[in-house]
DNA sequence: AGCACGCCGACT
DNA sequence: GTCGGCGTGCTC
């Protein structure tokens, strides 16, 4: 038997299937989605394989044999070990890249090498083996060769090493290790029935063993027990355990021991209510395909509040009841406890959460559990739609608009993509959910990829919030108000206050940073590594780049001109704050943003302050948009709406609307009416205008029409291929050749609706690496693939010093 | 990533 | 004539 192998190891970037002949004694055990040993190059060094096939043949003539399994069962299931083949094709990254998605977070491999010394010899050694060997004997004939190799200050002994193995003077032996490894709790068992045990109790307590006897009792009431709980309870000791077990009374078996990721006593139990009349028909139709196992794409839209996480809960729950599984994705960003809450007080502890802050530990517990069928729902951000479930009833993706879908590193896939594969693998339905669809999702709705629902009834009857516009420039013009804050809104804070009710303001960040400028001469402060403005830091007086991490001291002078007019533009969270508290004195303000949320569960700790009403305004940027539901909160204010239009994005005005609508559903989810105000410098701007009246149908119309004589998505795909590097004449040379290599292949033109470029990128250089890129937007981007690909390995050949980087639909075009 | 093979310049 | 520089190509 041969096994068709993957090499896993990130360090051997051998992006190649290798046939290894499969030993007798290991053809039971060594099936797909196995990891092995497996002898690599001349030294036959140990490495880490997958196996993705075995066959009866193999082309190659001459087969080394595996060395041996490293797990009990495979890692992988054969539906994810195709997932990482297609990824890789997919997304034009190496195996290794897809495999990092699906494999076990932090299991791996870590081969030690000991030397050991044999004797010495007369014959003439090179220097550096005479040093090596004599450095061995120092360790008393044996030590790892990474302790060689610190104790000698050199890079690399191996080679000095082999050499010496090959002579006879020392051994090289290897040792394996997986990088993570359970954690295991030891638990009791009583060899005999509860009746027999009594019994043994009796007779234990007669040869006045009391403390054992007190132990076998307990066994008997308790059933089995970990061995401290036993100790613990039945108030006796080890000396006991170990009599006992040596007796045959009991015995000690080991248990692998899972953390859970919340604290599941700390939730009371929810049971679901009857649906409305607008969930009503949208899970009895997810049902319906739950249970004949149907494939299906569904876009549910439903204005914020009207009750998606219900529909989810009820689907989640038929799949359960069927022995299915679920995978429930939502943005990191709202990843909330609020979140985590409703899925573990309906669900249980079989509810596995998996997001950023756990620990590795804590995360490959969650996987363990997954792959053992100890949960059914997953809730987890990006990531967790890889989740080894083996037969999923649902895949569910809850604001299914978010840029964190997308992943920025290779391999760059789009998390809904991978729902829609994984769903038809195991005729599971797909549900996208959002108030405010991408519109590429819509457009797929409404040309039938997807079925369409619809919900645009919050579900305690509660009207959405009136919203209003305030023209900011006649705030200076007409009523000479300097603040960054309207006299409108300002009125409407002070009512809230009046009345004790909470207010949210949202500062739109997005492309519009605090930078420092001279007003003399107009120069701006950049970083030296990156062609990126600084970002001023008012806490610290500090410059930051956010690109590469350069900070230094703020300027008093303009380093161009000598001018004293240079100051700092923009307004951030810090400075709305500050005006706060001069319009209101006495005010409570919390302010999220990076600095304050920085700290581990700084995000929840701000959220539980402002719930138990340590302040009456919460103040911040992107992160108060998300999975807040707050019943008290009565007042939305954007103070800047319109700072994400005026970024060179396409999708600039989708995610204008999206924010705006999102940050207005988050007042008056109580019992009072919510109002909101809306600040621009635009007002008769037909996105702000159509977010105030969160007319979604509108809005998707008229996007539509921008998308469509632009040639944006939906209508293409925008393939962002980019190259940096330190040298800027190579990297123009090499992106240059690219840009030939494209334009060369009659074709495949017919694929390509228009090339731009090659080009600077529109950041030219980050940490001193120039970039350039091609924009491709492509009709048919299956098409393009292969070309892709030979892009990609030509450039991998080539031993460019560059880096590539091909993005289909990126997130950000910078 | 290693490691070998291979083809040119500075040393015993 | 040999040691060693790093370019190129292969690893089942």
């Amino acid at each position: 038997m041969i096994a068709n192998i993957a090499l896993t190891d990130a360090r051997h970037a051998v992006d190649k299937l290798f046939d290894y002949l499969i030993p007798p004694e290991l053809e039971r055990v060594a099936k797909p989605g196995m990891r092995v040993l497996v002898p690599f190059g001349v030294r036959n060094t140990a490495v880490e394989g997958l196996i993705l096939s075995v066959s009866q043949t193999s082309e190659f003539p001459s087969l080394k044999p595996l060395i041996r399994c490293l797990d009990p069962l495979p890692v992988l299931t054969e539906e994810l070990i195709s997932l990482c083949v297609w990824m890789r094709h997919q997304y034009l990254c190496s195996f290794q890249q897809s495999y990092r998605q699906v494999k076990p977070p932090y299991l791996g491999t870590r081969l030690r090498q000991w030397l050991f010394f044999l004797k010495d010899t007369e014959e003439k050694l090179s220097a550096p083996q005479r040093r090596l060997l004599d450095t061995l004997k120092e360790y008393d004939g044996f030590a790892e060769m990474a302790e060689l190799e610190a104790a000698l200050h050199r890079t690399s002994i191996r080679s000095s090493a082999y050499a010496l193995q090959d002579k006879g003077l020392l051994e090289i032996r290897e040792k394996i290790d997986n990088t993570i490894s359970l954690k295991y709790i030891r638990k009791a068992r009583l060899n005999f029935s509860p009746e027999e045990g009594y019994a043994t109790a009796d007779e234990l307590r007669s040869r006045r063993a009391t403390v054992q006897a007190d132990m076998v009792l307990t066994l008997c009431d308790c059933g089995d027990l970990p061995t401290s709980d036993l100790v613990l309870i039945s108030d006796g000791n080890y000396n006991a355990l170990n009599a006992l077990k040596d007796k045959g009374i009991i015995s000690i078996y080991r248990e692998p021991f899972l953390r859970t990721a919340y604290a599941p006593d700390q939730y009371t139990p929810s049971v679901p209510y009857i649906p409305t009349e607008e969930q009503k028909p949208v899970i009895d139709y997810l049902n319906r395909l739950i249970t004949h196992n149907l494939h299906e794409k569904i876009l549910l839209r439903g204005v914020t509040g009207s009750g998606k996480t219900e529909v989810f809960l009820q689907a989640i729950e038929t799949c359960i009841k069927q022995g299915k599984q679920a995978i429930m994705l939502v943005p990191e960003i709202s990843l909330t406890p609020q979140m985590v809450e409703r899925f573990v007080s309906r669900f249980g502890t079989s509810v596995a959460v998996m997001h950023s802050g756990l620990s590795q530990g804590e995360r490959f517990d969650q996987w363990y559990k997954i792959r053992h069928g100890e949960v059914d729902v997953v809730v987890g951000a990006r990531s967790a739609i890889f989740a080894p479930f083996k037969r999923l009833g649902i895949i569910i993706l809850d604001e299914e608009h978010e840029d964190s879908y997308k992943s920025e590193t290779a391999p760059r896939y789009h998390a809904r993509d991978i729902a829609f594969r994984r769903g038809a693998k195991h005729g599971a339905p797909v549900l996208l959910a959002s108030a405010t669809p991408s519109v590429t999702s819509y457009y797929r709705a409404k040309t039938q990829k997807y079925r369409l629902f619809e919900m645009h009834q919050r579900y305690n009857q509660n009207p959405l919030p009136k919203a209003r516009i305030v023209d900011m420039r006649s705030e200076l013009l007409d009523y000479h108000n300097m603040s960054s804050i309207s006299i409108r809104l300002q009125d409407e804070i002070r009512r809230n206050l009046d009345k004790k009710e909470k207010t949210i303001l949202f500062l739109n960040r997005r492309g519009y940073n605090t930078f420092v400028s001279c007003r003399q001469c107009g120069y701006v402060m950049e970083c030296p590594h990156c062609s990126i403005a600084l970002t001023y830091h008012r806490s610290s007086d500090h410059l930051a780049c956010h690109y590469c991490g350069y900070t230094c001291q703020n300027v008093t002078v303009c380093p161009e001109c000598g001018s004293q007019y240079i100051k700092f533009f923009g307004t951030g969270t810090q400075k709305i704050e500050e005006e706060l508290y001069t319009l209101f004195p006495g005010v409570r303000v919390l302010r999220m943003d990076f600095d304050t949320t920085s700290g581990k569960g700084g995000h929840e700790i701000l959220l539980n302050r402002f719930k138990n009403g340590e302040a009456d305004i919460l103040l911040g940027t992107q992160m108060v948009t998300k999975g807040l539901d707050f019943a008290d909160v009565t007042l939305v204010g954007v103070l800047a709406a319109d700072t994400s239009l005026n970024i060179n994005d396409y999708r600039a005005n989708e995610r204008c609307f999206s924010l705006i609508t999102q940050v207005c559903g988050r007042a008056g989810r109580g019992n009072t009416e919510g109002r909101a105000v809306i600040q621009t410098y635009q007002p008769e701007n037909v996105t702000i205008r159509l977010a105030k009246e969160q007319n979604y149908p509108d809005f998707y119309e008229n996007e539509m029409k921008y998308r469509e004589k632009m040639q944006y998505p939906p209508f293409c795909d925008m393939i962002h291929i980019v190259l940096s590097g330190e040298d800027e004449r190579q990297v123009k040379q090499e992106i240059a050749n690219i840009g030939l290599l494209l334009n060369s292949r009659p074709e495949i033109q017919g694929a390509i609706l228009q090339t731009i470029g090659p080009d600077p990128a529109p950041i030219a250089k980050i940490k001193n690496k120039f970039r350039y890129r091609i924009f491709l937007k492509a009709a048919d981007t299956q098409q393009l693939l292969p070309l892709l690909r030979q892009i990609s390995t030509a450039h991998n050949a080539g031993n460019s010093k560059n880096t590539l980087t091909i993005d289909i639909n990126p997130t950000n075009m910078l």
